[in-house]
DNA sequence: CTTGATTCCGAAAGCGCTTTCGGTTTTCAT
DNA sequence: ATGAAAACCGAAAGCGCTTTCGGAATCAAG
């Protein structure tokens, strides 16, 4: 340690630092003082090794075929770093490697304590890393909710509420007949929020009809396959509600190949609230996210309970708001026209 | 070390698992084996202080301002984590925090050793961090170029020659005034893409028109502003062509709102490739830039730099292709309309 | 059976920090 | 002054691994 040039013992230097209360004031000024001038800056990995804490925490990237267009992905990370650096801590990104499973990446993380936490991002219905975690008493938070979520914390907005208030608006625009246009089941988010616009069908005694749903991936091309099957029924929908914005514009797409005008002869609705939707022909009608950072939200969510806090004081419910562009009309006349 | 169960010394186990020639084939099946029973893992912040090897790499985000939109970037990270995790490396994620410059980021790096290397993002043309990090002798590669190149490494898409590219089209499609919609010249790649368009200009002897160049902020409502003061000139351009899609998207509203058609009455090309841009209004053309992975090529590269490699040696220019959707069309005759 | 290679492994010294423990000084009532 | 408490600091032991060094064992050749 270069610091012993002020005439101290190395373990006093690290003491005074670290802002030990064994340390006189004058000495961690010192200290302080000649460690600037020597640009000295303490070796975080032997700090680790010494402290037994890995002051770093990974964000597991979701799996490949469900990122595609997670634009939010990018703001999400910089806040979550952000809400780190405050405490000097580092952020990791891990993905799952072709050749692993998501469980053993998530049982090496632990076992190499490597990291002191993990943030997990659009988990399954029943994802097999949630209990692992739980089992190994390995701190976590997770955006979006797995079916059980009651012990472990979570951020997550309110989709299956977003999904009734939209085909709840259809409904009041006067379609009887709304399409869904979802992603596999699997996916938490997905089956919540075809739970959504079942129930609201359901409130307002529209008998659900099972044909009425297709479900696709999340790109635009899929998207636009699925609504396309949908449109093509000897008996269609007048409106289509989307899992995603990304299958919304397929939508569109479909709706305009088919020479009709999204917003007119049929409706659409997306959820994400993605910006470009505003640029799309025509605006897309959305549900936006709250913009709070939830980056930052799920950052400071971790380190308390890293810090010993209980995971099951940290579960966010936020809402998503409709923003209504261009998409949304009342039901039309089919015979008038 | 729990491994001492199968009666070596601890070093002798090390050995083993790292494949030493001195340790016999028997010993070391022995070794693995036991290993994998015990479920061991070595501990990598210990391996990193003896080895004096951080094992990891740090990504550099751009400033928050640049970031906008940048919705490639969660492939790039992809790509880029692929490529480390091949050899068991950790990527991390820092971004200047409020409170200190990107060239204390830099500093603080490069002297706390916690990574071996790192990538930067978006540089400018003049870009402070480069040459700390060259005077340092510290492993990394920039993704963009700044003006001073021939020494570092580099990934780039030439951008540059794009927007001759696509200025080069719209003059053959009859266009002589064409507007430039572009950002902030500090950064390399708007001056490049400002440098091809005045550069087309010249080999096609249209007099370059100072205040056809709009500099304004990369997000849509900028790019809309910008482009509406090229529109509301008393002789107007005919053409935009745009730094950016996000841009560009803006550039659309601004037609539009003014009750034009872009791709009639005035053509817009972008550069990007956004796959959204093909559900505006109407679809956009544009630059796409090749689907290569960028990420896991500077990911290679950086790894071959640290183990030695010369970094002049990693030089990539990559070229970017036109993609014809709707808004760039033939000039109109307008006295005729 | 000895010698010199070879092969194989144990012991021990680090990597750069933190932290405990105890000893030395100082301080402050008494 | 004087003893006890408080303040301050040095020494040394680790954290969990890697790596050097040299000794023991094995083997082939002399």
């Amino acid at each position: 340690m270069v610091a012993q040039h002020v005439g101290l013992a190395e373990g006093t230097v690290s003491r005074a630092l670290n802002n030990y209360s064994d340390i006189s004031q004058k000495t961690k000024d010192r200290v302080r003082l000649a460690a600037g001038e020597l640009g000295y800056r303490p070796n975080p990995t032997a700090r680790r090794l010494a402290k037994g804490v890995a002051e770093a925490v990974a964000y597991i990237y979701p799996s490949k075929d469900i990122s595609i267009s997670q634009s939010f992905i990018s703001q999400l990370l910089q806040g979550l770093s952000d809400s780190l650096s405050q405490r000097g801590w580092d952020l990791l990104l891990v993905q799952p490697s072709p050749t692993e499973s998501a469980e053993e990446m998530i049982e090496k993380l632990i076992t190499s304590s490597s990291v002191s936490g993990v943030v997990l991002s659009r988990p399954l219905k029943a994802d097999p890393r949630i209990p692992i975690l739980q089992k190994a008493k390995f701190p976590f938070v997770v955006h979006g909710r797995s079916e059980e979520c009651e012990n472990y914390a979570w951020y997550d907005v309110d989709s299956e509420a977003a999904f009734v208030e939209i085909t709840e608006r259809l409904i009041a625009l006067g379609h009887g007949k709304i399409g869904f246009v979802g992603a596999q089941l699997c996916y938490t988010f997905a089956q919540m929020r075809l739970d959504g616009y079942k129930r609201a069908l359901k409130k307002n005694n529209i008998l659900f009809n099972e044909e009425f749903v297709q479900i696709a991936g999340l790109s635009d091309e899929e998207g636009e396959e699925a609504a396309g099957v949908l449109l093509d029924m000897k008996n269609p929908p007048t409106a289509l509600v989307c899992v995603t914005d990304m299958v919304a514009l397929g939508a569109l797409s479909a709706i305009r190949k088919r020479g009709m005008i999204p917003g007119k002869e049929v409706s659409v609705i997306g959820y994400d609230g993605l910006p470009i939707g505003k640029h799309t022909n025509p605006p897309l009608s959305t549900m936006i996210q709250p913009k709070t950072s939830s980056g930052h939200q799920l950052g400071d969510m971790l380190l308390a309970i890293i810090d010993g806090g209980n995971p099951k004081d940290f579960q966010e419910l936020h809402k998503a708001e409709f923003l209504s562009r261009e998409t949304d009309g009342p039901i039309m006349v089919e015979e008038k026209n």
